[in-house]
DNA sequence: TAAATATGGTACACTCTGTATCATAAAATA
DNA sequence: TATTTTATGATACAGAGTGTACCATATTTA
């Protein structure tokens, strides 16, 4: 049985289209992009594009599945709803952005990104729900536990989102910090509603 | 002083390229869409379209922008804050999102919605901090009050964007109840976690 | 009514797309 | 290693769409 993927040079023709994309994304943004401007920077041709990839739009999903899965590996070992923890676990999210500020915000930015964003938000919604479901007991829950996960994964997504295009206002430990304790009954604290203890 | 802005034609003609557009990105998506299906559809000619858009961008961007100020028209009277009214102020957003839904959703999914996403964002931000500091003394605020508005409007507008793909889900009621309470101490209460009543 | 100006039709150069063909180079396989 | 298979590169081409120039006509403004 013969794979054509697992020819060498096609996975070096496709790794060199990727990076070409993402590099000319950062140097003067996705619509500007032409095929040709792609082939030029991957040292390839226009026809070897074809063979690979419909148009733009197809190779900057292949890119943006390969940060997603990049993305989602540094994601894996944070949890949204250990509101115990300090410094809190999703500050691993904000250092790997931070590191990663220019490509990210090419990349959020870019034609495909509302894609993008529902699928990083749908992860986070199941992967909160799972943490939820693991943790809590369902059938004591007065409110859905897919909204709660909803409500949690898209204002943490929110803040980051935010953060990324305000990167100066607050360091990434306390933009954490802050929308961690946030999302567990601390919008009202964080108004300055005096709240007892937890029990 | 001539303002050829204020012309009949001028204001004609811009409008029902402006229609035109809508109602294309309904029938096929934004991307598929040439100037010339543009101009087909308004009934004008493509050289007019010229004189007065760039791109079909710049076309967009405009729509959006009136789109946008439909949309605050209709968000101004809805406090985001006000956690004691029921049905929550909020309800109007949803109701106005669901009778114009086809609309929302294609404009939310366009090429431009990145933009205004954070227009939206941005603008809900301003409206929850100015409710924040009128209702709260803002010297006992242990987070930035900036923050604390951020969590609200970024948490509202992620349920709304995702009722948006999932309008059968739950009604707009039931929506705007949940995201309402969690966005107030509520994320522990609806895990189920008792919480004393506020002082 | 007269002046100003927006529109519509035609035409054109230009960019980019997507495909066909075929010789060549590189990798897989025996 | 020898042979087969397959990916690549160069060139060429038709077609779609863009953005602009020109000028006669229609509409608005003053």
């Amino acid at each position: 049985m013969r794979t054509p993927d697992e020819d060498l040079r096609v996975k070096r023709t496709e790794k060199s289209l990727r990076n070409a994309l993402i590099s000319l994304i950062l140097k003067k943004g996705y619509d500007a992009i032409t095929v040709q401007d792609i082939v030029d920077e991957a040292e390839t041709s226009r026809v070897t594009f074809y063979r690979h990839y419909k148009d733009k739009a197809e190779l900057l999903t292949a890119c943006l599945d390969v940060v997603y899965q990049d993305l989602v590996a540094h994601m894996s070992p944070c949890s949204l709803i250990d509101f115990h923890s300090d410094p809190p676990p999703v500050l691993i999210l904000y250092k790997y952005l931070e590191e990663n500020l220019d490509l990210y915000r090419a990349i959020l930015n870019s034609e495909g990104s509302v894609m993008v964003q529902k699928r990083i938000r749908d992860y986070l919604v199941y992967v909160v729900q799972r943490e939820i479901v693991e943790a809590f007991p369902l059938h004591k829950m007065p409110i859905p536990v897919q909204l709660v996960s909803l409500h949690i994964a898209v204002a943490e997504l929110g803040m980051l989102l935010w953060w990324l295009d305000n990167p100066t206002a607050y360091s990434a430990e306390y933009m954490a910090k802050v929308s961690h304790t946030l999302n567990f009954g601390g919008v009202l604290e964080g108004m300055g509603v005096k709240l007892p203890a937890l029990s």
